[in-house]
Parts: structure tokens; sequence; C-alpha cells
DNA sequence: TTTTTATTGTGTCAAAATAGTACAATAATT
DNA sequence: AATTATTGTACTATTTTGACACAATAAAAA
């Protein structure tokens, strides 16, 4: 029996709201692809959502920014509320299998604090953030629970727990509606980025292809963007121009917001 | 006491989730004016979202139709999630005032079941939904827990318990973003209508007015309404084309989307 | 009957935005 | 020096938008 282990579920009993949970949809983007940060249970080929539960004395986004840094050691992230899930059969996708998995987990874990086991069993409702960030700047760290923390290939995507994949769904959906009234990159991208950096990053969430120099002259139009040096690659052709955010421009408008369609 | 309404309350913390709820923004359209419907307490002059519990084994979209039934009698009305409210201070906004006045409301129906007067006195995270309505197709009937129920004008509101106004603020939020995306009106507006009619309302919607000729011109060129009659009205004035919607159409555009700016 | 009134349907016209294409410039290779 | 792939920008045609004009018209007033 693991003790430590025990004696830390026992207190999630005791602290954390009954039946509430927060599950982070983290969105990255590297070698032109999307991708998200998932956790993968211990001794087993099973991934999730960093997720976990809100204490009773604690605001749901705050619950929201702790739960991701415990989980994955990533801090300061804008996080977005995007949706509730509180199907009744969620906790049971699937039917038995998701609680024979569960009791499975607590097995291998020996956990066997019988209060917790009860708790954990129950239903929950689960509230979902989103947030998109530079893969380049993290340096996700798994916690005690996990096996590894690791940014997977949104079109590759491993088993998930629950309803997790369809979580990730309802989230990328909110971020493609967003894409018509915020400039989103800033905290997709590096620091410097080239146009076509940004012109691959929106063909990925929008999952199809735009014409190079139109979307160059709209996204340029925006007034958001500051032109620094050419980035000399080694490629055999023209070499393009670095951008970087001018974040004082970029947040006045997202403040008001833009009428964007592709 | 009040024996009937003690047993109601000791069910609720029976069949309940403990700490949940949810709450119902219900919007409609009339005299040129957006409207919320709202429930007055009885004998006060305190007014709230219709809101409830969630059956221990309700899907939570369900709990958001069966509660709407319930408190306002309102049936087969188009429920859209839009944000869950979880700050630790919803429940004692403005400090004591809150708890106090769930207390006098308690003393006053006569409420005294202690495990319900603990339960109630907790801290809920509760998620919204909003509809749009024709008003003259509902005929809202206040529940035993209330003295009125009515359409009130979103511009001259009466005083709302906890945090109800600013859930009213985040439901017009996302109306407003919705706008961008999806033609309003089908539900809003009667069975026929003139293009001033869909105009004023969009006006309400978005707090602005909007250019005649330019507006009727968008609106047709989505192809989603069907030239009627004349409205006849009486005025000395040159009388308007009524419109319906073409539900096949619309349908299709809905699933689609539009990319719309004002 | 004629005139007046308010509002509608439609047209115009310039300005702005968009889509599609063209092409010279250019960093590195051959 | 020629070749290659990609960039920055220009050009044109088309569509969309904003602002306004105006005849048509249902009913009231004269």
């Amino acid at each position: 029996m693991n003790q430590e282990l025990n004696e830390h579920v026992a207190q999630l009993v005791n602290d954390c709201l009954p039946g509430n949970s927060i599950d982070c949809v983290i969105l990255g983007y590297e070698n032109q692809q999307l991708k998200i940060l998932l956790l993968q249970w211990k001794n087993k080929d099973v991934w999730s959502l960093p997720g976990g539960f809100i204490l009773k004395d604690e605001d749901i986004d705050q619950a929201a920014h702790r739960i991701l840094e415990e989980r994955t050691g990533l801090k300061s992230i804008f996080l977005n509320q995007f949706y509730t899930f509180g199907s009744r059969e969620r906790s049971q996708m699937n039917g038995v299998i998701q609680a024979k998995r569960t009791q499975e987990m607590l097995r291998e874990l020996e956990i066997d604090n019988p209060s917790f086991v009860h708790w954990i069993q129950g239903r929950f409702i689960t509230t979902g953030y989103f947030a998109l960030t530079d893969i380049r700047k993290t340096h996700p760290q798994p916690d005690f629970l996990s096996e590894k923390c690791e940014w997977k290939a949104l079109d590759d995507l491993p088993e998930l727990i629950l309803d997790h994949g369809q979580i990730i769904e309802k989230a990328l959906e909110h971020l493609r509606i967003q894409l018509n009234y915020l400039p989103i990159g800033l905290s997709l991208l590096p620091e410097k980025f080239t146009m076509q950096d940004i012109q691959k990053l929106y063909e990925a969430l929008l999952q199809k292809k735009l014409e190079r120099s139109n979307f160059q002259r709209k996204m340029l139009s925006l007034g958001i963007f500051i032109r620094l040096e050419k980035q000399l690659t080694g490629a055999a052709n023209k070499a393009p121009y670095l951008y970087c955010f001018d974040k004082v421009k970029y947040n006045k408008l997202v403040s008001k917001g833009i009428g964007f369609s592709y």
C-alpha cells in the first residue's frame, strides 16, 4: 500500500468540491503541426488531458491555473474557459469499460483509501479551459501520477480516457470561431516569425489552404506587426523578413476585436 | 412551519448534485425592446433568473430544460450553454448581504429543514444557458416559489439576486459574438415579419443604428427569406412586404455559418 | 379629389475589400 | 553565369460596403 499517495488522495476528498473537475486543452504549434499537451498515466498506455479538482475556497479560474501548473509545470498561461461537460454518461463512456479502467488504475497505484475510491467513482461535471502556447517556451514536467507529459500531434492522438477526445474537439471548434474576431498567434508563435510561419499556423487551425499574397496583405494591414531583419535560412531562394508583434497595437486590436473572414 | 415546502427542499438535498446549479437567460423581443424572463420571489421585491439544481442522474442539458419548464412553464426551447460561473464570491456577492438575504427568504418561506439550510448556504457553481424566443408564443407561469414570472426590459432591470446581473451581461456578450456567424431571428421573430422588424431586432442586440437600405440588401442576400404578401398596417405610408424564413435554406446556412460584420 | 406624410423598394456611385495572377528581386546552388 | 525556389509587391477584375437619392405608395389631411 502506497502510504504517501493514499494520504494525498484523502486530502483531495477533504479539500475539494465533490463532483466538479477541470480539464485543460493546451495547444501548441511546432513543425507546422498543431499539438496538444497530454499526460500518460503511470504504467498505462492511456493518456488524458491535464485536469484536476477545485479547492473548496478557490475560484474555478484560479483552480484551472493551479491544476495546470501542478500537473505539467506550465505557469502564466492565458486560459480561456470554453465549455462545461455534464452529460450523465461522461464518467462511464463506453459502459463498464471506464469504471473498470479506473479501478485498475487505483489498484496499480495501490490506492485503497475507501472514501477516495467512493469519491472518484462518483459523477463529475468538468469545465474545460483552453490555451495556446509556444511549444519552445514550455518545459512540461509530468506530476507524480503520470509517466510522461508530452506534446502529441492533434491528427495522431493516442487513446484517451473518458470523453477527453470530445473535449478536445469542442475546444478546437471554439478556437476556430475565435479566429474570426481575435488575431491569435502572439501566444502560439515564437518571438520572431515569418509571414509563412503565421500562414501555416492559420492553415493548421482552419484546416484549409490560404492564398499567400492575399493572406500577407490582410495580416499586415492589421498593423500589429513590426518588421525586423531578414531570415537567412541557407535555402536557395529569397530570404523572408522576420516579424514580431507590436504588443501595444496587438492588445489594442484584441480589445476591440476584428471582423475577419477567410 | 410550511410542511409541503420543507418536504420539497428535503428532496432537493437528496436528489440533486450538491454545489451545482443552472441558470437560464431567456431573451425575447417585443415592442422593439429586448426583454428577459425573470422570477420574483414570493413576498419580496427581488428578482432572479429561472434556475435550479441538477438531478443526480440527469445530463446538465436535460436539467436546464427541466428547470426552465418547472419554473416558467416554457418548453421546447432551444437552450445554448454559454458559461460556467465559479468564482468563490458569487454566493456572497457584496459580502454579508447575500447570506443575510438568503436567511431572510428562508425564514419568510418558513423553511427550516436543517440539512437544506446547510445545503443551500454552501458554495454553488452555476452553468448558464441562454435562449431566444418569441414573446408572443410564450405563456410564462410562476412556480410555487415565485410571486411572478414576467418579461422585463433589459435596459430597466429590477434588483437581482447574487451575480445574476453579471450572468445576463455575459449571455449578451456571447449573443453578440454569435451574430457574426449565425443568422439569428428565427427564434426571436414571429412567423411573419418585415425587414424593419428584423432590423430593429439587430439594432437592439447590437445596441447601434444600422443603415436601412444596406441592411436589407445584406439580409436578403443571405437567401434565407421567402417574400410574402404586403403588410397593410393602416399607417400613412407605403406598406412593407412580409417575409418568413425559408427553413431549409436557413438551416443549411446555420450549419455552414456566415462571416457577417456590421 | 388633391395634397401631404412617412416609409418602402430599389438604384446609383464612390470607396474599400477581396481574389486571382503576374513578375521582378534575391539568397543560395549548380 | 545560369538555375532554383520563394519572397515582396504590383496590377486588375470583381465583389462588398457605406452613404445617399428618389420614385412608389398606403393612408391621412386638406
